[in-house]
RNA sequence: UCCUACUUAGCUCAGUUGGUUAGAGCAUCUGACUGUUAAUCAGAGGGUCGCUGGUUCAAGUCCAGCAGUGGGAGCCA
């Protein structure tokens, strides 16, 4: 007989018809005369219920039936006529595919700390919790190929190995093949990464952006969407070292476009999880954050405030607020200047433009006040910086001169300087932290709870 | 990396000014119960008190170092 889903069984009302349904067990509880067996498949948070007439089961079957357990059932489809549950499973035959010795089984019925669930993250995907949040993750995936794909933007497969040491994003990951312990030595006792795999130093790319403007370059819209690795010791509750980031790069755009297309994009995803995700949703809802629903659908129905850099802190200087770093024009804005704008001035996000330039990225575009560069950064409530952007500067003498300032190897970048020697033009993009993304949509408050397997640092297990 | 808190049963936690044999709830096991919803009720088993060293007649409790985890900060997405 052909398996069906539970998600597909929940939705149906026709009773009186025999299905089989596989899935892992979640509890089972009754007396000597019936048992009941909450069933999950991974296929929508509810499990269905199967009900056994004890006595027509051999009785050592049922006892391997525990929490954990991998189950097999055919039976008929009915009308429930307990509460809590429309339909259910009046079985007839079990089948035990794999045991859970209930001794050693970690999960039990009750809930879990997410602390001790990070320790057992081989099993935690099995819990209610991360059923939904895996089931959103996927969502936003889809969803995000699928806004761009809809406005005609090209999925840009960028490298994950770099020789170039020039994104200047953070620290990198080496990637080698040379022996750690007795690796070819130069005359003045460095090491020689002639000898290595690739003829040159490498390293796990931190950003697929230099790559992607040549993608735009041709191609007009591109995006990437892939891993992404930063060697920072970061230990805080927003930051991973091995994380997804979505990187969408457009000819022709300039940084009020690419402030449309941030907001709009971000709407969509959010849009698309409300409809889509509707039963993860109010799960996360009730046990979680009891404002997610509503918080999501705010940032749909509200547009987002914009305003540069110095209007931002004019506002943190006249707040009189009591901020622990003081705030001064020149200086990167502390999280509690950005928590202060989005939570306590404009309770909405807040796109952020204009930044000096001494504290923004090379490649950024440079006003003409000399001082500014067209960047912009979209603060949300709870998470802080969710998008990081900017217009692209596109001369190539005023972005020579910038890499020079700023004691860049214009020689790592021979190529990328080409793009604005040959048929340059004006170009903006941004990149979005996908965890971040999650982190948001599904009201969870830690990074390592929305990535099935977190890379932090001292935690590479599974 | 810095600041701070924490680490006691499978899980979540109590544990008094240092003082006999370290407790509870849940989970597990056994039994009871004719449809349960984190079922309920009764009983039982379960501990190197994170690790190392120190103070003391005596350390889960006080001190030091180390490790791990949470929260905050920095770096950023």
């Amino acid at each position: 007989m052909e398996r069906i889903k539970v998600s597909k069984l929940l939705k149906s009302v026709e009773f009186g018809m025999d299905v089989n349904v596989k899935g892992w067990v979640r509890t089972k509880r009754g007396n000597k005369n019936v048992a009941f067996i909450a069933l999950n498949d991974g296929s929508i948070i509810h499990n269905i219920q199967v009900v056994v007439d004890v006595e027509k089961f051999d009785e050592e079957t049922l006892k391997l039936i525990t929490t954990g357990s991998c189950i097999s059932v055919i039976g008929e489809l009915v009308e429930s006529m307990g509460q809590g549950q429309s339909c259910e499973i009046q079985a007839k035959e079990i089948q035990v595919y794999g045991t859970a010795d209930a001794e050693t089984y970690p999960l039990q019925k009750k809930g879990h700390t997410l602390e001790f669930l990070r320790e057992i993250a081989h099993l935690r995907p099995r819990t209610n919790t991360f059923g939904a949040v895996l089931r959103i993750r996927h969502a936003m995936a889809y969803g995000i190929h699928k806004y761009f794909n809809d406005k005609g933007f090209v999925y840009l497969h960028t490298p994950i190995i770099t020789g170039s040491d020039a994104e200047g994003a953070g620290a990198m990951f080496r990637v080698t093949t040379l022996d750690a312990a007795n690796p070819p030595k130069n005359t003045d006792g460095t090491v020689n990464f002639v000898e290595d795999f690739f003829g040159k130093s490498t390293n796990l790319t931190v950003s697929g952006q230099l790559e992607g403007e040549l993608g735009a370059m041709a191609l007009s819209e591109v995006y990437t969407f892939g891993p992404t690795f930063r060697a920072e010791n970061s230990n805080t509750p927003r930051h991973l070292a091995e994380f997804w980031m979505i990187e969408p790069e457009m000819a022709f755009f300039e940084i009020t476009d690419n402030m449309d297309l941030a907001e709009d994009f971000l709407k969509y995803l959010i849009s698309y999880a409300l409809e889509n995700c509707a039963d993860d949703l109010e799960f996360l809802n009730k046990m979680y954050d009891n404002e997610l629903i509503e918080r999501l659908k705010f940032v749909v129905e509200n547009p987002f405030e914009r305003l540069p850099y110095t209007k931002a802190i004019d506002i943190l200087v006249n707040s009189g607020h009591k901020f622990e770093f003081p705030v001064s024009w020149g200086t990167d804005l502390q999280s509690e200047h950005e928590r202060y704008l989005v939570e306590n001035h404009f309770k909405k996000p807040v796109i952020l433009t204009d930044y000096p330039r001494d504290i923004k990225a090379f490649y950024m575009k440079q006003n003409e006040d000399g001082k500014t560069v067209r960047a912009m950064d979209v603060l949300f409530p709870k998470i802080g910086e969710i998008i990081g952007g900017s217009q692209r500067e596109e001369d190539y003498d005023k972005l020579l001169a910038r890499i020079k300032e700023m004691n860049i190897h214009e020689e790592d970048l021979w190529w990328y300087l080409e793009t604005r020697k040959f048929g340059t033009a004006p170009h903006a993009g941004f990149g979005l932290g996908f965890e971040r993304l999650i982190l948001f949509v599904s009201g969870m408050s830690n990074i390592r709870d929305v990535i099935p397997f977190p890379r932090t640092p001292k935690n590479a297990e599974f």
